[in-house]
RNA sequence: UGCCUCGUAGCCAAGUGGUAAGGCAUCAGACUUUGACUCUGACAUUUCGAUGGUUCGAAUCCAUCCGAGGCAG
């Protein structure tokens, strides 16, 4: 009988991935992995949870416990927080050094899950290695999940494809509300058991705040992106990513106000009105790129952030790993730090990290 | 000091006698394994700088005072 170790995270994705592989008849090792303690990551600002009470990830942990009763499966335990934090959590805060926008989930799946999670896997005997991600494998294939609404591809797409070898995704042909019946009908106790959400590990934090605990803030102006003129102060460039609204600290305003860019060496941050040209760009960089797939097309299409719409893309692949990304259609709020995503319909075919932003044919000033 | 204009919620701003538009911001939800974006809802009623007055009824008219600008000096 084949074994499967699965990633146990206290939730109902990764416990109803769990049950389906045990009724398809493998024999299932639950695994739990704790990667943040909130005491020894100096977590203490912007954090939500009463340090009296028990924290999220215990809580977690005894979910995981009564669900590994429950579907009669062994459950192992391993800390990778030093390993979080050296791999993930530095290049975090590095980049939001540089006024970059970082997605620590990406590095989180590449260094973490399905690196050091898979190790682990195989000490415990294991043949194959399951997760709980809205994704599919088809032989060496990484698919967007049967649920476009979930699909969580976007943050696969930086592992390496080897590491993808024997990896399962049971619940990727299945739509959420699919798997919370599932786990209804199996009676799984976190059958309701709400979606986590924020930084995986880390979960929901007031960010500004959560940032204080690691890098020390540097105020300066804030300027109107089309008139030059400063309309207030902002409170440290790491606090602000391209596109945002809310959080800015500037009011009276007749439309909205939206980030449009930062300049890190004179320590201004950039604002434009409505739906306004400065937050549209037609050609951006990406380095570092990994690709999962054979193929090097040079068209297909592109997601510039989760949950962010696919965009028509061209490719022209350059010097040290880089890719130049043109896409005439336009597209909104392209973040510098962010992932930029290839997908050839449902395939995706791996990712970049968007570096440098133009628009006809020049690099937008206002832009790091 | 004389004259003029203006004082509406955190900010901007409609409303010139009939019982307080709207925008921004904020807050709360929804959505969401990245800080977003988006959507929904709440948000002046001991109220319109203050105090009196006219009127059935005033933020809207009158008087005085306070305050902010501007012109003249």
């Amino acid at each position: 009988m084949s074994k499967v170790v699965v990633g146990l995270s206290g939730g109902v994705d990764s416990a109803v991935a769990a049950y389906i592989l045990k009724k398809q008849g493998y024999e299932v090792i639950g695994l739990f992995m704790r990667n943040w303690d909130s005491n020894i990551n100096n977590d203490f600002l912007g954090n939500p949870n009463d340090f009296n009470d028990i924290c999220p990830q215990e809580k977690d942990y005894n979910d995981a416990l009564e669900l590994s009763k429950q579907l009669d499966i062994p459950l192992h335990r391993v800390d990778f927080i030093k390993e979080y934090w050296d791999n993930v959590f530095t290049y975090f805060l590095k980049e939001l050094e540089k006024g970059r926008t970082p997605n620590p989930d990406l590095l989180c799946n590449k260094y973490i899950k399905f690196d050091l999670f898979i190790k682990e896997a195989r000490k415990l005997g294991a043949d194959y290695i399951a997760t709980g991600h809205y994704a599919r494998i088809k032989g060496n294939r990484l698919l967007r999940a049967k649920d476009l609404n979930k699909d969580q591809t976007y943050f696969l797409a930086d592992v390496k494809l080897d590491h993808f070898k024997d990896v399962m995704f049971p619940i990727g042909e299945y739509t959420k509300p699919e798997v919370r019946q599932i786990a209804k009908e199996a009676h799984l106790n976190v059958a309701e058991k709400k979606d986590s959400t924020g930084i995986c590990f880390i979960g929901e934090r007031n960010f500004q705040e959560f940032v204080k605990n690691y890098l020390k803030p540097n105020p300066g102006d804030i300027v109107n992106v089309a008139t030059k003129e400063v309309i207030g102060k902002h409170n440290g460039l790491m606090n602000y990513t391209i596109g945002q609204r809310r959080n800015v600290g500037l009011s009276g305003d007749d439309d909205r106000h939206y980030v449009c860019g930062k300049d890190t060496k004179k320590n201004i941050l950039y604002i434009a009105y409505g739906d306004s040209d400065y937050l549209y760009s037609d050609e951006c960089l990406i380095s570092d790129v990994n690709f999962i797939s054979a193929s090097r097309p040079t068209f297909c299409t592109a997601k510039f952030r989760y949950r962010g719409e696919d965009h028509p893309v061209s490719l022209e692949y350059l010097e040290d790993n880089k890719i130049r990304v043109r896409y005439p259609g336009l597209a909104k709020s392209v973040t510098p730090g962010q992932a930029c995503v290839l997908y050839q319909g449902e395939q995706c075919l791996g990712c970049g990290f968007i570096d440098e932003i133009y628009k006809n044919g020049e690099k937008l000033w206002y832009l790091c």
